[in-house]
DNA sequence: CGTTGATTTGAGTAAGATCAAGTCGGGTGG
DNA sequence: CCACCCGACTTGATCTTACTCAAATCAACG
């Protein structure tokens, strides 16, 4: 664990994406936190059931929350970005009911286990932010049963892309024109449901008819209106988000 | 609107699923209840895409959260069981991004829409308990993201059906090893992201193999344990929960 | 260069969807 | 009381989407 950097200097609170806070919920932020945690691509940042003694917030990198069956088959639940929040129904509930995996090199804020209990008790405005994250996680997670109960194959890939690549770009990711993708097929497939060999196909169909441009990790979507069709996704604006 | 009935008297309360709350508590809570909303089987509770007015707890009866895609296609998220929270996304989150619809009668207890900013200035415990609530529900959405992306058709009627019962039963609903069960097999398979032909199909194999017993509304299920293996389905011990 | 992980391609199969008729039971109105 | 309606549930036949198995390609890396 690396010693914490000071939340003024946050790479993230100057994007858009993000709402203003005022200076004394800075500071009570910037205290309650012990430190930096970097992990490596494919490294578990929480195991699934474990107890959990930690608190964290995703500063840099990307990463996913799964469950598994016995059996060993993975169900990616959903992709975790810069601005999300991890662990936090670890604190509430006993232990966490899944795990965390790192798809990228990562850089974690980590905050003491009796953080959260704390802000209920100083910074109400700071807890219901918390609260309003969770039950913001909640949505993506309501949109991924539609999604993988009710899309064919090729809509949810699509629905995938678009979303994913939207989310990058309030997280300031794009650079011209394009996102870093660091999912492999394997990550999609379990994200939705579907086997790596399906996935491929259909991406493969995804690519010749000009929707998207995806190699050497990154992802290009040529029309994202025509994406969202395919997908028949449509998602209401995405409001200012509170961070930490 | 029926007047409140006063939190004191609440039936829920004396079971064992739910945690134990002061006095004090208990008269903030009831203070800020402003009435009883009945609605009639297959009513809309809450309207998909609403403005939030208010936000509920099922003191009665059953109920479901669902999203659907433009041409039709409807996916349930999941059940409200007596004790669950409805309409906290849409207080948080501008609009609400769900619909939920009664399958019973159903008796809610309705809060004034700055209830929940009001708990959170002045009850971090009832507010922590909030917060709880919502984690709690995407620990069930996690679970249904899992099923419907990863569990084959027979594993996943299981699992529901079990899941149904045993949360049932921890609201008290058992009678002679039977519950209560309004669901049509239409549900089931909106819930399932199944068509209603092979949901109907799955259901005769567990009944003809003995696992269930299900007509006239009503449900039982001879040997859980078996069920559970039907279902690979296993959860740890369900902990005393916060109630409103 | 050999190894390893990711992607791709082909062939055969199966789980579950769709289509099309039923049946059954509980209202409702004549 | 009875005809009929409607919604839920069944059943059979057929079809398709997506899975499985198997093997080849490819690129990065030590």
């Amino acid at each position: 664990m690396e010693p914490p950097i000071p939340c003024t200097g946050c790479p993230l609170r100057p994007l858009a994406a993000f709402k203003p806070v005022t200076a004394r919920e800075i500071a009570s932020i910037s205290a309650a936190k012990v430190g930096q945690r970097l992990c490596t691509t494919g490294a578990t940042i929480l195991a699934e059931g474990q107890a959990t003694t930690r608190v964290y917030v995703l500063l840099a990198g990307w990463a996913f929350r799964f469950k598994t069956l016995e059996d060993g088959r993975r169900q990616i639940l959903n992709f975790l970005l810069p601005g999300d929040m991890l662990g936090l129904q670890g604190e509430l509930l006993a232990n966490l009911p899944h795990g965390v995996e790192a798809l990228t090199e990562v850089n974690l804020c980590a905050f003491a286990a009796d953080a959260v209990p704390r802000f209920f008790g100083n910074h109400p405005g700071i807890a219901l932010d918390i609260t309003w994250l969770a039950a913001h996680e909640e949505r993506l997670v309501d949109d991924v049963v539609l999604s993988v109960g009710r899309r064919t194959a090729m809509e949810r890939v699509a629905a995938l892309l678009v979303h994913l690549f939207k989310r990058a770009a309030s997280a300031g990711l794009v650079e011209d024109g394009t996102i870093r993708f660091p999912l492999t097929q394997l990550h999609i497939a379990d994200a939705l449901g579907l086997s790596v060999v399906h996935t491929n196909r259909v991406l493969q169909r995804l690519r010749k008819g000009g929707f998207i441009r995806l190699d050497a990790q990154r992802l290009a979507i040529g029309d994202l209106r025509a994406m969202q069709r395919v997908g028949r996704y449509w998602e209401e604006p995405a409001p200012r988000r509170p961070l930490l």
